[in-house]
DNA sequence: AAACCAAGGGTGGTCTGACCACCTTGAAAG
DNA sequence: CTTTCAAGGTGGTCAGACCACCCTTGGTTT
């Protein structure tokens, strides 16, 4: 192929880094649709089958979406392959539910934290009618709960590993908070007690 | 292809159950050799191409390491190409550093509290041991000693979280803690002071 | 003119067969 | 017994061939 390699750095890698380069040089978003297999493998003069294993790696790695007979796009990372696939492999069944849990807990406080400087009264607004909605049901609120929150942190990575456990925990048995434990939050933000908030999780 | 599929999975996902389910009931762990592509190929009924793309992703995913003219083994979770990765594609470049140095501070945290009831004499002197090392570099002596601290934890999961963060970390600049620091959290530990932990950070 | 439908071209999905490069092994040569 | 090297196994890569699917297009029908 054409791309220069440092010693023996198979093909379909350095196709990855060309792939991530045309990425940047023409600011494709999520959404966007990549040239196809034939096209790349043209351009970057690689087999088809090389192209392949680069996008099947970064459909795994959940970077792409294929869509059979329109093309490759780009999407927002959502790591559904790669959650299911590691789960599997990473975390040998049992023993490590408790750790998934105990984990995301340990995030969503430290989100909870972290948003504090950020609860205005519009923010304590939005909570709390997402817990009176009740058009969603007790996960779906979680979600949009934490994710609210995680938003307010303005940490993209921290989020990203959140819903990365969050998937994980869909995988098994979702075991939630108290419906209080929602309002109590709210509360320590309305009173703007810090302080407490490390206790309620 | 053999192996049962719903609608419209693709075989390399299919191939890739089908290695999970190999490795499963052969018990096959860390440097365990995996059947060839081409004996893969065969059993599974499946492309050769196909077969390639499931284990170049899995390699991407760090679970396996193949070997030119060897074959493909089984490897413990090191995340090095996907971490590499997923950082130029999720973490677009500025913006994130500081994300992620908050991140992995958050987990350690994190990681000192919850060794807190496993730091009895013994584990504080190692961990003393490891700070007075004048082998190590500071880098080194920070993994080390926090290694230490996640495995107190008995939290497998966490920590693999975490040395994701310090594998991401290593790759931009590494700014570490005070010499201070970590003296003082192993006094923390030896005057049995809990509370005072989230603070240190 | 509007609605419908079939054909064609583009795209991903998969398989086959062919080489090449690399490693290990074991038999032959010394 | 050691050394050498040829053969076979294994991953790495490519080219070409089909198939299935989607969308557009242009002609046909209404």
């Amino acid at each position: 192929m054409a791309v220069t390699m440092s010693p023996k750095q198979k093909v379909y890698q350095a196709v990855l880094q060309e792939i991530r380069k045309f990425i940047e040089m023409n600011d494709l978003k999520s959404g966007d649709k990549l040239p196809s297999e034939r096209g790349l493998s043209e351009n970057l003069k690689a087999g088809r089958s090389s192209i392949r294993e680069a996008l099947r790696a970064m459909e795994l790695l959940g970077l792409i979406e294929t869509r059979h007979g329109e093309g490759t796009f780009l999407s927002t990372y959502r790591p559904y392959q790669t959650v299911e696939l590691l789960s599997s492999f990473i975390l040998q069944e049992n023993t490590t539910r408790s750790d998934l849990m105990l984990t995301k807990r340990i995030m969503e406080k430290e989100a909870a934290k972290l948003a504090f400087s950020q609860m205005n009264e519009d923010a304590v607004e939005e909570l709390t009618s997402l817990v009176n909605d009740s058009s969603l049901n007790p996960d779906e609120m979680h979600d949009a709960f934490f994710n609210y929150l995680f938003n307010q942190c303005d940490n993209l990575l921290l989020k990203k590993v959140w819903q990365l456990m969050d998937e994980f925990s869909q995988t098994i048995n979702k075991q939630n908070y108290n419906t209080d434990f929602y309002e109590e939050l709210i509360n320590l933000y309305t009173t703007r007690n810090y302080q407490s908030i490390e206790a309620l999780f």
